[in-house]
DNA sequence: ACCTGAACACCGTTCAAGT
DNA sequence: ACCTGAACACCGTTCAAGT
């Protein structure tokens, strides 16, 4: 008699999923087709839309795998403790998944397991005194900002296979080398650090620092008013 | 005799970028295709390819475009106002065409215009005190989370046709509706904020605020050291 | 319940050919 | 110099059918 978990030939949601994950990882988010997935088990591409309405409820799925990864920190964290642990957490999980992140971004306060992350964030924001609208804007701005600073970092080349991104990145270094000296000195000077991040946990932490420290000196201005 | 810069009938790349940046501001992103650009020329989807070498030389000069609508402010002022005149500046220039925000984060700092743009940014920074790699990390963190705030506008719903957005966002506010009062009480409660900026200009300055304000502190601490 | 097979309406892009 | 026409290898997705 045949399990229901065991199935060795059988599709399943979670087995879908981490195959997609796997093909965004390696080739990139616009590598990621139906028919990809499907030819990975040996099935038709229609098999898949028995476990998903369509492309975009698996692009969802997806999303929500990564965003699944993400842990709050400790509630009884000071606030600056704690955004600076959130943020550090958030992009962590991002960095293990760089290529996913338009699919993170779209999971993170709505999908299954950013219901929950949106809720001990805000949950926190309002023990530490901001009304609601604040929690909202603030919860809002730390996730979001969180993303952007993996997704945009300097020589991530998000959306670019592997092999492709040397000769990206060497393509810009040759175009910021062809540039007239008299007319571009700055940006001449600061090609190294624009091109590729030389520190990539520098560059977080420093993303983090200014983050933090304003809306810290915000909230400060608030409070006083 | 026929004129070069009067053709009428003729399509030119500077013609095919509107038309194709119209296309994304109607539709969406992913709306944007040759044929439709083609199209809205009478034309073959073939004749692009004389005016650009593909698809993505395409997007790119849309990106450019945006690009070139932003202003940098005037290099007398003091840092603190010249970060948040040049976010203003920025957001105001992606708030016009938010469903082009990818393109632009890609034309940012290398296309035609973007490489003006950066190396003015860094000019100002340099001469305010920063170092290289403090400068390029602050120019870099400055114009991606400016693109950040405008792309993931709460209710902007890019990629999603017009049409499309009131449902979408109903189905948002019907799904945390729906959630459990005891065990996301945080969130039924900053729902509105969530869902849909009330006031997209007091979400704009806020961000604005909160990371100006996080650079010059920072920019302190580092001077003390 | 779960998957296949054939078909459809789309894509971006090639190549050779027209004018 | 600038555009057409036909073709190719892809897409996501439908529908009816199999087991």
């Amino acid at each position: 008699m045949k399990s229901k978990n065991a199935a060795k030939n059988s599709l399943s949601r979670d087995a879908l999923v981490e195959r997609a994950l796997a093909i965004v990882d390696a080739e990139g988010f616009e590598a990621l087709t139906v028919r990809k997935v499907a030819d990975a088990f040996g099935v038709t591409p229609m098999a898949l839309y028995w476990h998903f309405a369509n492309k975009e409820a698996l692009l969802a799925a997806v999303g929500d795998a990564v965003v699944s990864q993400i842990r709050l920190p400790d509630d009884e964290l000071p606030l600056e403790d704690y955004l600076r642990e959130a943020m550090t957490s958030l992009i962590d999980a991002m960095r293990a998944h760089p290529s996913a992140s338009t699919l993170v971004a779209q999971q993170l306060m709505y999908g299954e397991n950013g219901l929950d992350l949106t809720e001990g964030f805000l949950d926190k924001l309002a023990l530490a005194g901001f009304d609601v609208e604040r929690s909202a804007a603030v919860a809002h701005y730390t996730m979001q900002i969180s993303l952007t600073l993996v997704s945009r970092e300097p020589g991530a080349e998000i959306g670019v296979k592997p092999e492709e991104r040397e000769v990206v990145l060497a393509a810009k270094r040759a175009l910021i080398e062809a540039l007239p000296e008299d007319r571009y000195p700055r940006l001449r000077a600061a090609a190294d650090a624009m091109i590729e991040c030389g520190n990539s946990d520098e560059y977080y932490a420093d993303g983090i620092a200014i983050f933090v420290a304003g809306v810290m000196a915000d909230a400060k201005t608030i409070s006083q008013a």
